[in-house]
DNA sequence: CTCAATTTGTTCGTATGTATG
DNA sequence: ACATACATACGAACAAATTGA
């Protein structure tokens, strides 16, 4: 009885895929460098437990992407220049979210006024009154790479409404005054995109992607600001950094 | 022009399955809540543009897999009791990743001395000499949710090797003289799960994981730690809490 | 230079899975 | 439930390019 070990053979999707998706990755994740050549396909085959054809299906697949080139004879390699795994790095603290938008673009969707806040699962503090959406896509060059909504208390909207519709509005919200009795909350998911995700950053509807929610508590404990912040994941990462300071 | 939307119709995996994963989503995130009518077969196959037969396809697969019920003449409902969506919360600043064992096991799967150090692709700090390598499994309940590669300077295990054996690693640096002098450093990459992470965690391999690359240097920027952890992305959620305080 | 080994490329055939009407 | 079309997965055979003995 053959060990099919890691491929799902069932109810998981074509298996050319899933070893297209684990090639794509190690490429990504730098396992796999640039110039380096693949194992055979044969070998690749042996690995996987799976037929050469069904590798060389996957093969053509990451060749098409533009991530391997195939020299008859000689092997598979990895391009010289792949496409992925430049990441766009996210450091997520306070201070460096105010600036990260040197070549980034931002676009808005939608906005509407009086909004119902959303259901936050959380006890992190208490809503007050009504928020206002907005919904809004970030790019950097020509690669969206984040979907975000934003609920903002229409209270503190209405303090500075052209600065929050024309710019970041954590930028926005930290030049305010009271700005450092702020808190911030950000939860991380780890998730598929769903189907306006898919659409809006462009991206297959099981692609990985991060889903952040922020929400900013005054300190009254009042509910300022949520943020529900898709990114991708082929193209983000988040970085965070602290210092030990134990109680 | 009919709106395909959401599904893509070549090189991503069988509509079906597309299909099922966008449900599944939409019960772990809350947006179809437990005992909750799914709209008809039809309606879904409407709004998906299938065909019905493929609908049903998803819903049966789903009704395996424990998160759906179907009832004949009256509809389709979201388990009361759906094992999915039910997170498991890691704080993941410094003080919070020191408790986070109450009720979790930790399994060691492989331990090796003197090991080069992996590549890792910033200017954090420098390394120091080998480290010991250890990966180990962290579960909560039945359910293993974390699988963990720790690089351990040599220098620091030696220290203290039988705590670092039988504890937390981070959780014994913290305990240790100038540990205050200590930084964190954390990336988060939103990615699959591959080959080893999939078996080891019970997963797919390709479904959605958290991948956090921990880094730990001393005050002369010495590398002391590594900690590459793959989070389930079904069952673990981050969340970073801080204060504002602007520079 | 020739030959053998290796590796990718191409083309069959066949069985099963998927999607639709 | 059925019929049809297409996709997926496998194995096998053979062709073409590369390498090194």
């Amino acid at each position: 009885m053959l060990e099919t070990a890691t491929l799902e053979r069932r109810n998981r999707g074509p298996l050319y895929l899933q070893v297209a998706g684990i090639i794509r990755r190690e490429i990504a994740n730098g396992i796999l460098k640039p110039s380096q050549r693949l194992p055979s396909i044969a070998e690749l085959a042996q690995k996987y437990q799976v037929a050469v054809v069904t590798v060389r299906q996957s093969i053509s697949l990451l060749e098409e992407e533009g991530l391997l080139l195939r020299q008859q004879g000689k092997g598979t390699f990895i391009s010289s220049e792949p496409k992925i795994g430049k990441w766009l790095v996210l450091k997520s603290d306070w201070n460096s979210l105010l600036h990260h938008l040197e070549g980034k673009q931002t676009k808005s969707l939608a906005v509407s006024d009086n909004v119902p806040p959303p259901a936050i699962d959380v006890r992190i503090g208490h809503f007050e009154g009504a928020y206002r959406f907005m919904k809004r896509i970030h790019s950097s060059g020509d690669i969206p790479y984040a979907l975000i909504e934003i609920y903002l208390s229409q209270r503190i909207y209405d303090l500075a409404p052209d600065e929050f519709d024309t710019s970041m509005v954590i930028s926005v919200l930290s030049e305010m005054k009271d700005a450092n009795t702020l808190d911030l909350h950000q939860s991380i998911f780890f998730t598929t995109a769903d189907h306006e995700t898919a659409n809006a950053l462009n991206l297959a509807s099981n692609a990985p992607i991060g889903d952040v929610v922020r929400v900013i508590t005054d300190k009254s404990g009042a509910i300022i600001y949520i943020g529900k912040t898709k990114y991708r994941g082929d193209f983000v990462k988040l970085e965070f950094t602290s210092r030990l300071h134990r109680k």
